[in-house]
DNA sequence: TATGAACACGAAAACGTTTGCGTAACTTAA
DNA sequence: TTAAGTTACGCAAACGTTTTCGTGTTCATA
């Protein structure tokens, strides 16, 4: 690469010192019409631009944000990137994003490069090896140094930060009502790991709903799938079992479609004989047949608000005490469980 | 934020110089055992680590990558920045992503920001505008700096750089073959509009193949859709036209759903009355029914030689004339071209 | 002719590093 | 005792900016 003109060169060619340069191409009015024209036609002419580092470093601030996630080949997650971009944008911010991949190392790997000046605050969701080991040293390292911090969807109670979730309790529950509603009597759940927070939530929710509608909670339908195993197999167990559910809650889009397709193929008719609601922010349920019902997570929303949060409290103008902002979803009705009388 | 501990506060701290402390903490043998193991202790204590901008600008690196993509929530771009992600990483870079949104004004807008300085080099992947428009200044403006740049996927032929694309011609053969090898006569290609490069090579493929099996082409079969009107209704098109076609090769997974979808809300059955084809790299097509045959891009693959072009070119271990990679695809039978004996 | 202001520019510090070179103090050998 | 070598450190430049303050010249005014 060519290397770019600075203002020192700009300088030599015209014998005059590296300020007079400097204030000429701010139109300072310190220096006169004469020079200014003709230092301002040169740098034109060679395209000059200011070096990025040299002015981060001297104004102590870069303009980035930096985003660490667990995927990014991840429906969810890249929505959530958008709104993060695009808010980040407007207020004059970049982004660099970061994928753990669900690993804790790498996540801690991220966080030494992104915190070393490179960045102005940091948006995470936690890996699903940091949620498993529960080591948030690096968490509590930068909130030590007070160091911008928001997390969004998979976060950490004790970190004192800002936090942007989804109301999974919410979702859950108005789709597990709704299922009721339908008279669904046997709602299993296709669930995550305990330790994933989004998976308890949900769980959380399904159980609130259910006690609501005075239905017995039957732990035989509540399913944990391991994402590191296969999950045709794992879900195909919930057809296979004695207890038949009449309607599913899955707590993603995969598991739902997967679930759909196990159904089909066991001759099953849906809504009739089961229902089927999942957690979705994707394209899959609607392109699936039936189509399905869907708890709609916003997460364009989230990266908004994440954003927002963020830019706030590296500029100051945040309250101090630390924001909790939820991000309601909604219950999109489709063929799935919408039975025709 | 707390400002981090720099050389200078702990140089004043022992009073000593600030250079002492650099060596000190670099273990230089210049540096007496005793004052170093002082220093290092101080400085763990209070986890120094050195200033990332100051070192970018010293050394004139940032070992950062800026990847510009016309939208982030798209399977196949979030495949390929994990495969930049992961690569990059692995040579020691991160990555910095930004949205064109399809706009020629913000690709350039991303183009100003990135290049002054904060990244070592570009991935991009042409907006549509800039396709449309054809203005390609901000490229030609990096060409002359010799700055390193990669295009994949949506590339410029006229500008002069390492490229990376799928083999569009190769994959749209492949997928009329197909086709024809299962009897269809009467091939529609749903495409889009004629500046985007991809759409135009996967035609040519189509027509490539229709000719080598010496069937007639039909303009009337070739559907140009636009991507900012309503994409149900302009693929329904297909289905109202008097010339039916017995098969349909989509340039990518939503167009394929769609028209799967219109076709069995028209009482088709498929494979048997018509049969569908999509370009894909996403999830959508598996959960079809019946899931749709694809042809599948390695977007991940991509991502890696498009970083690994640019990373060698970075650091001048590239051979001076540009390299073009074509990443081939493969084609994935599934139910929507299967035909049962 | 002095005084003051206005004008037009330069010097230097600051941001935080790294590193080549200079140099005191001390040690060793002749 | 002296020359040479070693040890252990400091100085300063360099990366590219911005900005405060200082200063020399010109000009008008009393």
């Amino acid at each position: 690469m060519k290397t770019r003109i600075t203002l020192k060169k700009i300088a030599s060619e015209f014998g005059v010192s590296i300020s007079t340069v400097s204030k000429a191409l701010k139109g300072s009015h310190e220096i006169s019409e004469e020079v200014r024209e003709r230092i301002q036609a040169f740098a034109d002419f060679y395209n000059y631009k200011p070096n990025n580092l040299a002015l981060q470093l001297r104004n102590q601030k870069t303009s980035v944000i930096g985003v660490i996630i667990p995927e990014i080949v991840h429906h969810f997650f890249s929505t959530v990137i958008d709104g993060i971009e695009q808010y980040a944008n407007k207020r004059g911010y970049n982004v660099m994003v970061c994928v753990s991949n669900e690993s804790y190392e790498k996540e801690v790997l991220n966080f030494n490069v992104l915190t070393n000046g490179s960045v102005d605050g940091l948006i995470v969701s936690v890996a699903r090896g940091t949620q498993k080991n529960k080591k948030y040293n690096h968490f509590e390292a930068l909130i030590k140094d007070e160091f911008p911090l928001v997390m969004f969807d998979r976060i950490i109670e004790s970190i004192e930060c800002d936090k942007v979730i989804i109301d999974d309790v919410g979702g859950a529950y108005n789709a597990v009502e709704h299922l009721i509603e339908i008279g669904s009597k046997k709602i299993a759940l296709l669930t995550t790991q305990d330790y994933i927070t989004v998976g308890s939530l949900r769980k959380e929710g399904y159980l609130k709903a259910l006690k609501n509608a005075g239905l017995e909670i039957d732990e035989s339908l509540i399913y944990k799938i391991n994402d590191s195993e296969n999950l045709y197999e794992q879900i195909k167990k919930v057809f296979n079992s004695k207890n038949q559910p009449d309607a599913i809650l899955a707590v993603n889009e995969i598991y739902a479609a997967n679930a759909l397709i196990i159904a089909k193929e066991r001759g099953l008719s849906i809504p009739n004989d089961i229902a089927i609601i999942g957690f979705t922010s994707g394209l899959i349920s609607e392109f699936t047949s039936p189509p399905l019902t869907s708890v709609v997570q916003h997460g364009y929303l989230m990266g908004e608000h994440a954003a927002e949060l963020l830019i706030n409290r590296i500029e100051h103008i945040s309250p101090t005490e630390y924001q909790k902002e939820v991000i309601s979803t909604n219950l999109k009705i489709r063929k799935s469980t919408f039975i025709e009388n």
